[in-house]
DNA sequence: CGCCCTTTGAAGAAG
DNA sequence: CTTCTTCAAAGGGCG
């Protein structure tokens, strides 16, 4: 059964309606403003803007559109006053444009209404990812678009000038403390063996083998019908789960250790 | 008032 | 190169 695009809600957006490849002259017409276009597309009558070649065409009118899909919403995209002052936001990147977009769209559905964002950006996702690669195209280019612009106009700015200075980034922060990041080189003495080679850090290894001894208890599970077996593993939360490993390091980097040892030779 | 939630993608940090 | 985090939008909820 082929999905088709249904009335309820087109996965094409007012602004890029009718054909999504940009490739194409005829979507010149999704480069028309969209007060035009929505009310256009709200009575199924199509827009007679001229076809212009693209991508020249698209670069000349795309400040106009972005301006229109960014006004679209409530908050003014570059600071205005709300904030910092000086902060100057990212550009929106493809997924976001088609929010904006589409986010009107779904709230003038029944349903819709009375959603909390949340619900509704999650809809708009799963919605984003039923789209073809060719139906995204625009969004990519008008992403594209943006970010030059506001390259443009702010020729200094980078991503990292938004990062929140008082939070420090720490890669091992969600999955656990690694040895290497979380003692950084001056305690390199401290690394478990497998950080001072370079290789792959102890708790991941245990993360790794109980994983596995949780699949095959899963697999165990399934054939024995016993629901109590289900388990201190499935239930251990993966955030507390290092700070309990950390205390054990030693032992279960012995305990690897043997089995590595094992590993080495032909393994049955 | 300001953070959280919820989505995807871009960018940057760190190993 | 890989893996991970943060931040872009929106607006109701909550402390």
């Amino acid at each position: 059964m082929a999905p088709m695009i249904t009335p309820s809600f087109s996965l094409v957006p007012p602004t890029f309606n009718i054909q999504m490849n940009l490739m194409n002259p005829m979507a010149m017409q999704a480069m028309t403003p969209r007060t035009q276009l929505d009310a256009n597309s709200l009575t199924g009558f199509h827009t007679n803007a001229p076809m212009v070649p693209f991508p020249e065409a698209m670069k000349a009118k795309s400040s106009f559109l972005i301006d229109t899909i960014l006004s679209a919403g409530q908050k003014n995209p570059i600071n205005q006053n709300h904030k910092k002052e000086n902060h100057i936001k990212k550009p929106l990147n493809a997924f976001m444009l088609f929010l904006k977009e589409n986010r009107k769209t779904l709230i003038e559905e029944n349903g819709y209404d009375e959603m909390s964002s949340g619900v509704m950006n999650k809809e708009l996702g799963r919605r984003w990812q039923k789209l073809t690669d060719d139906e995204k195209q625009p969004y990519f280019e008008l992403a594209k678009i943006e970010k030059e612009r506001h390259k443009g106009k702010y020729p200094e700015w980078s991503a990292k000038d938004n990062l929140k200075k008082s939070k420090k980034y720490n890669p091992a922060q969600k999955v656990g403390k690694m040895c290497r990041a979380q003692l950084g080189n001056k305690d390199r003495s401290k690394w478990c063996k497998y950080c001072l080679r370079k290789q792959k850090c102890i708790l991941s290894r245990i993360l790794s083998q109980i994983a596995q001894t949780h699949d095959e208890e899963t697999a165990s599970e399934i054939s024995h019908d016993n629901p109590e077996s289900s388990s201190s593993i499935e239930t251990t939360p993966i955030d507390s789960f290092p700070n309990q490993v950390s205390i054990t390091l030693q032992e279960q980097e012995e305990n690897l250790d043997n089995s590595e040892v094992e590993e080495g030779g032909p393994k049955s």
